[in-house]
DNA sequence: ATAATATACGACTGAAAAGGTCGGAGTTAC
DNA sequence: GTAACTCCGACCTTTTCAGTCGTATATTAT
């Protein structure tokens, strides 16, 4: 529940890896895909729609593959992921093609509206670039107990 | 995706209905389910995963039904959802059982993790009593045009 | 005691979404 | 022109969600 989709965690890697690797030319699908052990058509899939939604370029043929159409650091994560996983998170009352069927007496409606809408902020503040910075929580976590890193959840 | 499932936002709206009929006793899920539409076995067994969880109390036999087990201001929407949905909200690559076949290479987990928590907040601070204060809108989507209503999303 | 009412619990079915796979079309290097 | 490489779009399988049904248990009014 609340949960992100395996393509839109895919998506947000991707674009990460793309973003370090911008300077060096286009990347391939397969490149993308071998570096974290996605399954390589899967991620072609995923890439596509982020073309078609204008975050990303492609280029066909021999040494092709994709690169960033804009500036990491003004890409959000909403972006990306409504991008792959549809038009926005709704509320299951509001879903994409009308309401439901308790719509009229639905007494929530406004109050999860509004939780939506803070949920959404949280997610188009985070962009792309500001993504890469854990490279100091790498260290530690090769080094110390990883479980303090889980356990503030 | 990021999708309160239908069972949660069922059980929110049990959750205010409880909280406003707080004074006249208790509610049979039965009655619940005809105010809103809801079928009533489906919400029967959501109302008992929230008797389990502590957040109501219920009671056999004639006259009797589920009631609040703390004041409304102190239940987070945050608990009824888990609650119903499941332990908490996760990124793909946290799952319930362990993580996921990339966790060694994935390079977005510290980042989601923060977005988690912050969304984990705005879910934490609303409580059920706070849903209540939308009757002046109902007044509205009485009265007026309910189209403006709902195209704000 | 008995009947009416209400919760508790598990199993089953159908529908929808997620995750992954396959063949085909376009572009470039030689 | 051919072959190697890449993107592209439709298909299939698996899982999850939503709802239904049946049965057992507890309480109360009569």
């Amino acid at each position: 529940m609340l949960k992100l989709t395996k393509k839109a965690d895919y998506g947000l890697m991707a674009m990460k890896h793309l973003a370090e690797r911008a300077p060096y030319g286009a990347c391939s699908a397969k490149d993308v895909a071998d570096a974290y052990g996605i399954p390589q058509e899967a991620l072609a899939k995923i890439l596509q729609r982020l073309v078609k939604a204008g975050l990303l370029h492609s280029q066909h043929g021999m040494n092709g593959g994709y690169k960033l159409a804009r500036d990491p650091g003004t890409i959000s994560a909403f972006e990306v992921i409504r991008a792959i996983d549809g038009p926005l998170f709704i509320t299951s009352c509001i879903t994409v093609r009308g309401e439901c069927d308790q719509t009229e007496r639905c007494t929530i409606k406004e109050p999860l509206r509004r939780v939506n809408e803070s949920i959404e902020q949280v997610l188009r503040r985070i962009s792309i670039s500001e993504m890469k910075e854990e490279t100091h929580s790498q260290e530690e976590l090769e080094t110390k107990k990883p479980a303090e890193l889980v356990t503030i959840t």
